[in-house]
This record gives structure tokens, C-alpha cells and sequence, in this order.
RNA sequence: GGCAGGGUGGCUCAGUGGUACGGCGGAGGACUGCAAAUCCUUUAUUCGCGAGUUCGAUUCUCGCCCCUGCCUCCA
């Protein structure tokens, strides 16, 4: 079975069929970088992070495109309480997103384009839009978009135009034609960032940078555009009005929104103020985890995130990583095979077209752990699911380390002493040859007490570092 | 109120017109000097409630209840 994709728009699941013969184009809304990225960002990283990973596996030359909004209100406002210059704001936040992204094992993007570096397609896209009357310029300068001369406008949200203006409870902006009209193009405030353009100093609107970056780097119609659930309203709906007037485009075909991080059945968000940031999280936990966590639920469901979730997930990963060492432990011959060109089961294949069926993916992961370990115990060969797992694992990005660096705790433990710990086992096992098991078992209790738990197993015994 | 998406074992999470995938947890067993790890067996007559279609529904249709998101900036 081909790539089946969920689209938005259709509200349904449909076939996908790239617009050029083996190439994809897909667009994923980034962020605005006014501070740190918590786990609902994350989220949507990893998510496309993986479709990402998939349709390069499926052969696609894949243009994946991810922006920055890097001019923005909050933006200024957060630069003046810190008294430096917006740019130095984000600056910084998008090297500390990148190793926030890093650490998630997220490939880059083919373009990550800032909305400050692409002032041109904007204006362009805003004056198109004003020729074409779709867009006015108001009492106080801005530009507005006048909805209701778009006449496909709700169809991805699947909202009517009437409903929303009797249910709008947003003060009336006395200057709009229309309460539902959008800004194109904001005059510009002393003091706050500004770009010339032809109705004077200003600065865009959120919506138009999405819409202008999107065609400038995948033409006026492409392939996947995607971002969080909460995005489908306004947002991605004013993206569509702007991109198909003005330029008279398809823009993105296929629309797909993945499900929003909850704490305690509600919504993660800044303006809520219970979120995590992705680095405090990963104070904690490593981000394989939280990686697994994300790709535990399927991506158009929400997600509850708690730390006992991820306890979960770290039980499961060690599971997966203690396979991964009986494999690494073996003699040469059949190690290579962990590193050998990996393949990928039917049923894996299968799950990731059925629009990317993570939950079900990992699933035949720990199906084919078990079968490994089963083998392995019967001393049968397992090349064949060897090289399924590691292809698996690798798509998905986990199980990416070496098992002993998993175990033993990595770099961030650097008190445990390794040679003294191997020590003190070579000193056990002596005494366990010699049936000395009072001194044998003494030894293992001194390093339990330091967290260090000892295995020991056919091939010898093995150490890892208790949570 | 409108729109979108959900309600599956103790928890979590898939899925299907013919009695349900995985993970965690629980119980028993094998292995082990004892453990740990691993493996094996076991743990939902049942998929929010009611009705309908059907030989048969958790899966399709309708109604109801409950939950979440969006309708304002938000991944």
C-alpha cells in the first residue's frame, strides 16, 4: 500500500501524489523565538521530523522548509524588558532552539527562512493582493485582508463566515471594513522595528509571512503544509486566503495538523503558564525519551504529558537497549550485523503509510526486540531481525547510542568510576568462582548503594546506573 | 452556540464488519549460588450509553452522555 496521509482539508485520508514525479515539498510552521521551545513544540518537531525521515525513506527528494518568526509583539516586548535589540533576542533563541532540536535527533530542514530575510516576498505578495482587491489600506495606515472577498475562506477549518462573526467576542477594531479582516502590513511604532515598504514604515502581519516564505522557496503550489491543531484557525486558513488570491496558486494540497501536549487534560501553552521547556525536561530525562514519548501516540491525537509518562517510556527504551547490548556483546561477525544496511519489515512499512502510525511502529519494534532475545536464548540466528531493528530504530531516531553509554549513565554522570566499578567486578567474580558468595554478594551491595546494579550474564557480568 | 477530534483491560496506546496490537503494572514459571536481565504462561466474553442496519458491530447509521481543541496570540 502506498503513503495514505490525513488531509485537513479533505477530512479524510487520501493517497499521496506528489505534485512533481518523485519529489516532495512540505512546509511546517516554526516558531516564534522569543524564548526557550517547550514540549508542544517539540512535539510538532518530532512529528514532522519523522515524516520527514519517511518520505526521504519512500525516495522523495524531500524540500522540507521550516520558518522563524523573528519579528513579532512579543518579541519587541521581551527585547525591551531585557533592554537589548530584538535581533540579539533572537539570535539567541534560535541557536538555543537548534540544540533543543539537536537533542531531539531532528534532522535540519532543507530552509529554515527568517521572516525579517524575506521583507521583499512579502511586500510583493501584500501589493499583489491590494491589486487584485482583496486587500485595503485603512484609516490608520495598516493593510488589511478583506475576508469576505475570498470565497473559499473556512474551508479548511470548516468554519462559516457568518458564524464567526456573531460568535467573535474580540473588541471591534473600528478601523476594519470588516471585524474578520486580517493585517497584512502594521505602521510602524517609534521605537519598534521597521521596514520601508510602499504604505510607509512597518512591519508584517503574523499570517503573511507563512503564506510568502512557503511560495518563495516551493512555488505557489505545493505538496504538505503542517503545523499544531491549534494553527488550522486562523492561521493556516489566512495562509490559504492570502496565497491562492494573490498569486492564484493551489498552495499546500495536503494539510496535516498534529494533536496539541496536554498537562492534565489541558492544553500545554505559554498563556496558560503549565508548560516545560524542552531543556528542562531534558535536565531530567533523556531526550530518546521524550522522543519515544512523542512518537508513542499517534500524531493527530493529543498527548498527556506528565513525568510519570516518561518513566514509562524509560522502561520500555531500557528494554530495547538491553537487546541492543546482548547484540553489541556478541562476537565480532554478528556485530557488524547491528551496523549492516538495514531493512524494513512489511509490517513496519505498513503502519508508517497508514499515515504515520508511530504507535504501531513501535510496536513491531518490540515485537522484533522480543523475537531477537527469544533467539538469541534458543542460540538461533537473528541477522534478519537485526537489520529490521536497526532500520527501525534509526528512522524513528531512538536506540541511537551505544547500550554501555546508555547504562552507564553518559556524560552527564562523570562520578561514576568505571575502571573501579570494573574492579570491583573482576574481585566478585573470583569470589564467585571460589563460591565465596557472602563476599560476592557483599561487593555487589557496596555498589548498589551507589546505584550501580550488576548483571550477571552468560557472557560475563555487565554494570548499569539505576535511575 | 458553531466547527473539528476523541471516549478500548489497573494505567497507556493501536486496530478491525466476524470477540482486540504493543508498552507499563500484576500473577505464576524457566534460567541464576541468590539476584538482575531475558524468555514462557497468564491478566478485556469486551471496546462511553441506547437504538438501528447486518447472519454477525467495538468497528457502519442515528440519538444521548462525557472529554479536549479551535472560534483571540498560541506548535
Amino acid at each position: 500500500m502506498n503513503l495514505q496521509i490525513y488531509n485537513t482539508l479533505a477530512r479524510k485520508k487520501e493517497e499521496f501524489t506528489p505534485l512533481v514525479k518523485g519529489k516532495a515539498g512540505m512546509y511546517v510552521c516554526g516558531v516564534t523565538i522569543y524564548d526557550h521551545c517547550h514540549v508542544g513544540h517539540a512535539r510538532v518537531m518530532v512529528v514532522f521530523d519523522v515524516i520527514y525521515r519517511w518520505l526521504m525513506q519512500l525516495g522523495y527528494e524531500v524540500n522540507y522548509v521550516r520558518n522563524f518568526t523573528d519579528v513579532d509583539d512579543k518579541i519587541i516586548k521581551r527585547a525591551n524588558e531585557a533592554g537589548i535589540e530584538p535581533k540579539t533576542l533572537t539570535d539567541e533563541m534560535i541557536t538555543a532552539f537548534h540544540m533543543d532540536m539537536d537533542a531531539l535527533y531532528c534532522l535540519r530542514p532543507t530552509h529554515e527562512p527568517r521572516a525579517t530575510l524575506h521583507m521583499n516576498e512579502m511586500i510583493d505578495m501584500i501589493t499583489q493582493l491590494i491589486d487584485q482587491g482583496f486587500a485595503y489600506v485603512s484609516d490608520r495606515g495598516d493593510v488589511l485582508y478583506s475576508v469576505r472577498k475570498f470565497e473559499g475562506y473556512g474551508q479548511l477549518s470548516g468554519k462559516k463566515i457568518d458564524e464567526l462573526e456573531s460568535g467573535s467576542r474580540v473588541d471591534v477594531d473600528r478601523s476594519k471594513d470588516d471585524p474578520l479582516d486580517f493585517v497584512l502590513w502594521k505602521q510602524a511604532k517609534s521605537g519598534e522595528p521597521a521596514w520601508d515598504s510602499p504604505w510607509g514604515s512597518g512591519r508584517p502581519g503574523w499570517h503573511i509571512e507563512c503564506s510568502a516564505m512557503s511560495c518563495a522557496h516551493l512555488g505557489s503550489t505545493f505538496d504538505i503544509h503542517g503545523g499544531g491543531m491549534d494553527l488550522k484557525f486562523p492561521h493556516h486558513e489566512n495562509e490559504i486566503a492570502q496565497a491562492r488570491a494573490a498569486n492564484g496558486g493551489a498552495f499546500a494540497r495536503y494539510w496535516l495538523h498534529n494533536g496539541l501536549v496536554n498537562i492534565n487534560a489541558e492544553k500545554m501553552s505559554k498563556s496558560l503558564g503549565n508548560f516545560f521547556t524542552i531543556c528542562e525536561v531534558l535536565k531530567k530525562y533523556d531526550s530518546e525519551v521524550l522522543r519515544m514519548f512523542l512518537l508513542g501516540t499517534h500524531y493527530r491525537s493529543p498527548v498527556d504529558f506528565s513525568d510519570a509518562a516518561l518513566d514509562v517510556v524509560k522502561v520500555g527504551l531500557d528494554r530495547l537497549y538491553e537487546t541492543k547490548r546482548r547484540l553489541e556483546q556478541m562476537k565480532q561477525t554478528e556485530q557488524q550485523l547491528v551496523t549492516e544496511k538495514g531493512l524494513l519489515s512489511d509490517a513496519f512499512v505498513g503502519a508508517m503509510n497508514d499515515d504515520f502510525n508511530t504507535p504501531e511502529a513501535l510496536a513491531e519494534i518490540f515485537q522484533t526486540c522480543k523475537e531477537i532475545n527469544r533467539k538469541l536464548d534458543a542460540g538461533e540466528g537473528v541477522s534478519r531481525q537485526v537489520r529490521e531493528l536497526t532500520a527501525m530504530t534509526s528512522l524513528l531516531g531512538i536506540v541511537q547510542k551505544d547500550a554501555d553509554a546508555w547504562f552507564h549513565g553518559g556524560a552527564n554522570n562523570a562520578e561514576v568510576d568505571a575502571a573501579w566499578i570494573e574492579a570491583l567486578i573482576v574481585d566478585r567474580n573470583k569470589a564467585r568462582t571460589e563460591r565465596n558468595f557472602a563476599r560476592a554478594d557483599a561487593i555487589r551491595d557496596e555498589l548498589a548503594v551507589r546505584d550501580i546494579i550488576l548483571e550477571d550474564g552468560a557472557d560475563g557480568t555487565t554494570w548499569k546506573k539505576a535511575d
